[in-house]
DNA sequence: GTTGCAATAAGTTTCGAAACTTTTATAATA
DNA sequence: TATTATAAAAGTTTCGAAACTTATTGCAAC
């Protein structure tokens, strides 16, 4: 029943100033490691390193992530405002239950603001956003373009390509709650399509297929037919989705 | 009428330790001292007692909640994710700032989400439902129908039971995370109105009237009256705000 | 005056221990 | 055997101090 965690619990040594001095890059990652904490459980939850409703215990996390007790509070409240984390009273923290009805709901509100924040991007991006546009689709299709099992391999590049293309596109919306709940919805969705991905993989050529007509689309101006192929790009991969969630 | 938002009241759960006992009534709140902290501390930013762009210093908050340092940040973590508070590595909390094209993006988008949610709410409530309504604009117009100086000194009182009332339209609504995104709106919209009262107040009697007849066109389930009644009340609310914001 | 640069102060971030709660295991009783 | 009481274990929540960073002050040198 009782696992590793009392055997290698006296070695708890903490190395917080052995990476200090080494000049070799010095980002301004030094200075939040609480901040990218919040980003990497996020990620580990999206990816089902931790399955719904698995109990987040801090005995596992301080060993994981090698950071405190209350530096993981910090960043498991965060992820209780953004819906990947529940939290009882006393009970402590749990991976949010994923449902059918949950990705229903969270498809059409996806669905919703990337087409109004696409049709806003198109409108006032410049030469720059169209830019990134291009550079970001050709980043994705080269994974794309890879045979099944390098594609599997690759799969977490793909996973950080795609959203970066998808944030391209609408990178030029002014609107910043719109992006805010886009991003919202985004990252929600991104725990669904990794429970599809794991059970078993769709047509996948017809993926980078569609990629590829709505950066076109949305290259040309064209917000009615770039929004129209994004809504059934998104609509298509939730239903297939679904279909995996028994 | 009844609070049905927590259905199970079967903790028995006895106070902490060195709370002062001047409290008569032992809320079932008195786990999670850090939850309700949260609460505390949005109020706080929503009713200005910490004004825009004010500095979230520790020292200062330690004192006023006492609580300790991991608590406040705890809280103050979750205000970010909810966009009332903003953080700088290495420069600690500020209350996030405001701004009219702010207010016109969140009014924009708890348009959108309360016509949808007062929709599916109308079209699924039951007696129940109805029942509360009735119950909470009551409440809520003993507080309307008061004298200017009354009404201003028990403003607090007015904010929690519009607040109410407008959670009472929707709560049958069946979308989750259109609730969670419009309660997102509600709050953000509130400390603009908190903003507009302290600069001057307006026609009162109005408002007072179109909660009757947006309450009043719920109850009849008439949902394409009750949502053009409320986009209204809702747009020239935030058009007043506008106003005062230079 | 003002520019540069220590030294100091103020403030933030992180950590782990202590207090408290829930759960599990053990014992006692009928 | 089943039930309840009690003790131990496991886990969570809170707090304050130590480590670290940024801002401020003081003081030369120009």
């Amino acid at each position: 029943m009782h696992r590793d965690i009392r055997g290698s619990g006296s070695l708890n040594i903490h190395l917080k100033k052995s990476l200090k001095n080494s000049e070799t890059r010095d980002d301004d990652a030094s200075l939040s490691s609480g901040q990218d904490l919040l980003a990497r459980l996020r990620a580990d939850i999206v990816k089902h390193t931790f399955a719904p409703e698995t109990k987040l215990k801090f005995s596992d996390l301080t060993e994981r992530y090698g950071l405190g007790i209350g530096t993981l509070r910090e960043a498991l409240s965060q992820l209780v405002s953004e819906g990947f984390v529940t939290l009882e009273a006393g009970k402590g923290f749990r991976v949010a239950p994923v449902s059918r009805h949950d990705l229903a709901e969270v498809t059409e509100h996806y669905v919703s603001f990337e087409k109004r924040a696409l049709t806003r991007s198109i409108a006032a991006g410049d030469d720059e956003w169209e830019t990134r546009i291009v550079a970001s689709f050709h980043s994705l299709s080269i994974i794309e373009d890879l045979s099944w099992a390098e594609r599997m391999r690759r799969h977490g590049d793909w996973v950080d390509r795609h959203r970066q293309f998808h944030e391209a596109l609408v990178a030029a919306c002014d609107d910043r709650w719109l992006l805010r709940l886009r991003s919202l919805m985004f990252y929600q969705l991104e725990r669904y399509r990794f429970l599809s991905k794991m059970n078993r993989e769709k047509s996948p050529t017809r993926k980078g297929t569609e990629h590829r007509a709505i950066m076109e689309a949305t290259v040309a101006r064209d917000a009615q037919k770039a929004t129209a192929l994004l809504e059934r790009h998104i609509r298509e991969t939730s239903e297939s989705i679904l279909g995996t969630l028994a």
